[in-house]
DNA sequence: TGATCTATGTATAAGTC
DNA sequence: TGACTTATACATAGATC
């Protein structure tokens, strides 16, 4: 797609390779737009430069809801992973770590008792929804928070209402981040 | 890029969205690993058909990574972030929520005191190491025996069917969904 | 870095099997 | 659904400012 045929491994003039992130970033994000537009699907990029700098697209409201989009198709397969998803991530009381603890312990996954977490998740499923609606909550907010500085710190063009990030300097939150970080 | 010029509107034909959705995607996906290669950056793509069925691709290993790196650059941006994330991903004592719950309600977020997340930080530190080594165990059999049955997908027997994404060239880049679950 | 400008290489809309 | 084919529309490498 250029005077010459490029082939496809690592760029080693730096700045080459500089500018040819810059346009395919570009080009990538506007694809995953319309991949999204044309086909009604959920999309979610992510992408990060060797220099750090993040960058990002997603269609509709978050990742959160794209996975939960995805979960509701996979309601079976998800739910074990969810369980003992939901039990490690939010089990901080001593009896479950040791319970995980005795459960899992050089134990293969394939032989974990899903039921075992499914009981320690019970035990956590109060907690665990006011914990998710307040930490929802918050990835919100600072997801906004986060849109407002972009706007006024780069001037998006007015155009497409790409939820991307040209989040080079920004120096505070990083709310893109957040539904990911574990 | 066709016979004809095609506006950037969802297609309204089924199946031209249908076969649209794969031609794109598959370019989508190779463009976003291009990119990862040619120019030596972290790329996480997710995508999810209006029907349901998830496809991915993550350069290198996974979006934890992905963000651990994008953090090494961001380290006091992400510090304040990943101390209420972890406040709220891991705490489940009542004494936490409580607490949560008076600084949170009610406020903007960018009123909230990371100073009093970080306290409630460091008490479930210990647990939270622990649970976090547990559950990156975990995710990671859990993937391996994800792919496993992405790749045995044609003969799935009496264990839950699962309609797994059409894994085909990406089917290797599955991991990419687990560090995202909530 | 960031636009702009071409010449070219690619992706892909339609159509066929 | 794929797998091909063909004609076009697009993306982009390289160069310049």
């Amino acid at each position: 797609m250029g005077r010459k045929k490029l082939e496809i491994k690592r760029i080693e003039n730096k700045s080459s390779r500089q500018v040819t992130f810059s346009k395919r970033r570009n080009g990538l994000i506007e694809k995953a737009r319309q991949l999204s537009v044309l086909c009604d699907a959920s999309v979610a990029l992510l992408v990060v430069s060797a220099s750090g700098k993040l960058y990002s697209f997603s269609s509709g409201d978050n990742l959160v809801k794209i996975l939960d989009r995805y979960g509701k198709q996979h309601a079976d397969d998800l739910k074990a992973l969810d369980h003992q998803s939901k039990a490690l991530n939010y089990g901080s009381h001593y009896e479950l770590l040791e319970l995980v603890d005795s459960k899992l312990v050089g134990s293969n996954v394939k032989n974990v008792s899903i039921d075992a977490l499914v009981q320690l998740e019970e035990h956590l499923e109060t907690a665990l929804s006011v914990t998710r609606a307040k930490k929802t909550e918050l990835m919100l907010k600072l997801v906004e928070n986060l849109k407002e500085k972009m706007e006024n710190n780069h001037h998006v063009g007015a155009e497409a209402e790409m939820e991307m990030s040209p989040a080079g300097q920004i120096s505070d939150n990083l709310p893109v981040t957040l539904p990911l970080l574990n």
